[in-house]
Parts: structure tokens; C-alpha cells; sequence
DNA sequence: CAGATCTCAGCTATACTGAAATGC
DNA sequence: CGCATTTCAGTATAGCTGAGATCT
């Protein structure tokens, strides 16, 4: 019952204990099974991005182009969540492909305005195949009501966090 | 129905964007929401671990130790998903704090028996009771029985990559 | 003047690679 | 010999800060 019974315990059963095993309190602690998962994620999305040549944060900014219309800077960071800075580096990528343009906004002249074109677009619509296939393994366990239940209470916790 | 109209439909609404919306391609993909929520995950652990004087790193070892007792470098490292070159480290900040002890093992001279010490399992202690209150914040939205659905779906999802 | 925007230089943490030294 | 362990040096990426120049 005691600590001396549970160590006892512990040393007949040295041999049996993998040398893998995970500590208890990680496996059940949610910010570790989230971050654990999302490390897959991130690997999975890495390494299917660069083999269609692009990247996690090209799609990001591709998308918020395509859905919301030419954007500032200022405006994509917002909407992607990537920095300020981040969105400068990202932006001489895409623009080096010649997946978007970077013009002067005549209307404020502090700003760029970010224009995806034809060759952007296409790209774009090729990595949404790419992204479609990325869910499909990182939740092959999972059926799609299981799906639908994560994507449900992830959502909820991030819209929480979300707010200021 | 088509693209032209959508692209109406935009053009009027465009006022009434916020500059701050999501791409819905972002919002429904699995494999983002993981990714964001996880940032806040890791921004809660970084900030409260650091408050009590600690990384998530240093939880993660002296978790593994109190739980399957003294062990290898490389069996730590396989324990807690750390780096074998960052468990020389982490296991050099917690020495250098008096949290573990580090000596030779006599039956394989190529290793190290990495010992919890008893400050170490108080600061352990200490740890156990600001990760809960970590997993509180962290899923404040959700209700006791929808976190351990969240955990069941997640824990299902991390075994299936986690098998070689 | 306050505040927004773009850009650059640099920082931190996490995860990971390569190679050397040592020992099984 | 092949293989495992510890260590160090170094890389990559994401996320972030600070500051300067420009403009509203």
C-alpha cells in the first residue's frame, strides 16, 4: 500500500518495464498529448509541403489571398497568425515564384498591396490536394463523426483563447 | 452559383471583413487548429513552468525518474521523446540545481544513473500541482466530460504514429 | 503628436543531425 | 567488428522583439 510496497513492487517488475515507456502523468496530461500531436502535424505538413516545393506558411498566406481578396501585410499577419516579420521573409518567396504581387498601395502609401496571381491560385489549389491528404493520415485512426468531435472541441478551445 | 458569383458576393461583404478572419481552409483543417491550440499550450507551460523557476523539459525528466526510478541518459531520452544532445543539457540544469545526481554506472561503464534527488522530487511536487492548474486553463472551455473525450480521441491519434 | 506600416537584424526555444570518444 | 552511450558543435524552424524609416 505504501510508498515501500510500491517501490518493491517496482523492482520485481524492472525487467518488464520497456525502456520506452511513457510516465503516466504525460500521457494523460492534455497539453502533452496536444503538443505531441501536433509535433506529427508539423512533420507531416513539413515534409508533404516541401515535396510539392512550398511551405506550411506559403498555404497560409495563399489562402487568406485567395478567400479574403489582395490584402496589406499588416492585414495577411493578422489573418494567418504569422508575424510581421515572418510575413515580409514569406512574401519574397512567393513573389520570387512569382506567386504573388507586391505593390505600392496608392490609397495609403505605407502599405503593399498583396495580389495572388493566375500561377498562385493554381499552386494554391494544388496544395489544398496536398493539406487534404495530410488530415487524412494525421487522423487515420479516427472516423469521420471522431473527426468531426476533435475538430468540435479544438475549435472550442481555441476560440476561448483566441479572444484578447 | 459559380466562382463570379462568389467573387460578388465578396466584393460587397469586403467592408464588413474583419481584417483579423481566418481563412476557412485554416479554420476547418485538423492538422491547424492541433497546431494552434498547441502554441497556446506551450505558451502556458513555458510561462507557468518558468514561474516556478522550471522548463517543461525538466518536468518531463523528473517524471520519468520518479516514476521508473534512476536510469540512463538514453532511456530518459526515450522516455520523455527528448533528444539524447538535449537531455545532456536539461539533465546538466537540473544537476547544477540539485534536482538530480549524475554518476557512473559501475555494470556499463559507457553510461551515466541519473538519480532523482530528494529536492528534486519536492520541485517535482511542486510542478505536478502548477501542470494541473496548466490543463485547467488550458481547456477552461470544455466540460470534465468532454476533456476526457478530447483526451481519448488524442491519445488514439498519438498511438497510431507513435508505433514505429 | 500618436499610431500604423514595412523592413531588417537579432533572439529564444524546440527539435534534430553529425561526429568524436568511449565502452559493450 | 558492429552497436550503444555520452557529449559537443552546429543546423533549422517557428515565433517573437526592437528599432528605424516612412506615412496617416
Amino acid at each position: 500500500m505504501g510508498a515501500t510496497n510500491d517501490f518493491a513492487v517496482r523492482l520485481t517488475r524492472m525487467s518488464a518495464t520497456p525502456a520506452d515507456a511513457t510516465p503516466a502523468r504525460l500521457q494523460d496530461a492534455p497539453s502533452w498529448l496536444i503538443n505531441q500531436v501536433s509535433l506529427h502535424a508539423q512533420r507531416l505538413v513539413a515534409a508533404h509541403m516541401a515535396a510539392a516545393g512550398a511551405r506550411g506558411y506559403h498555404y497560409r498566406l495563399l489562402a487568406a489571398l485567395e478567400e479574403f481578396g489582395p490584402a496589406s501585410q499588416a492585414d495577411l499577419g493578422r489573418r494567418t497568425g504569422i508575424d510581421r516579420s515572418d510575413v515580409v521573409a514569406m512574401l519574397n518567396e512567393l513573389s520570387d515564384q512569382g506567386l504573388v504581387r507586391r505593390s505600392p498601395d496608392p490609397s495609403d502609401r505605407r502599405r503593399n498591396v498583396i495580389t495572388i496571381t493566375p500561377a498562385g491560385t493554381r499552386r494554391l489549389h494544388r496544395l489544398d490536394r496536398v493539406l487534404a491528404q495530410i488530415q487524412d493520415e494525421l487522423l487515420a485512426p479516427l472516423s469521420p463523426d471522431e473527426r468531426g468531435e476533435l475538430v468540435r472541441l479544438l475549435s472550442r478551445v481555441l476560440a476561448h483563447h483566441s479572444r484578447r
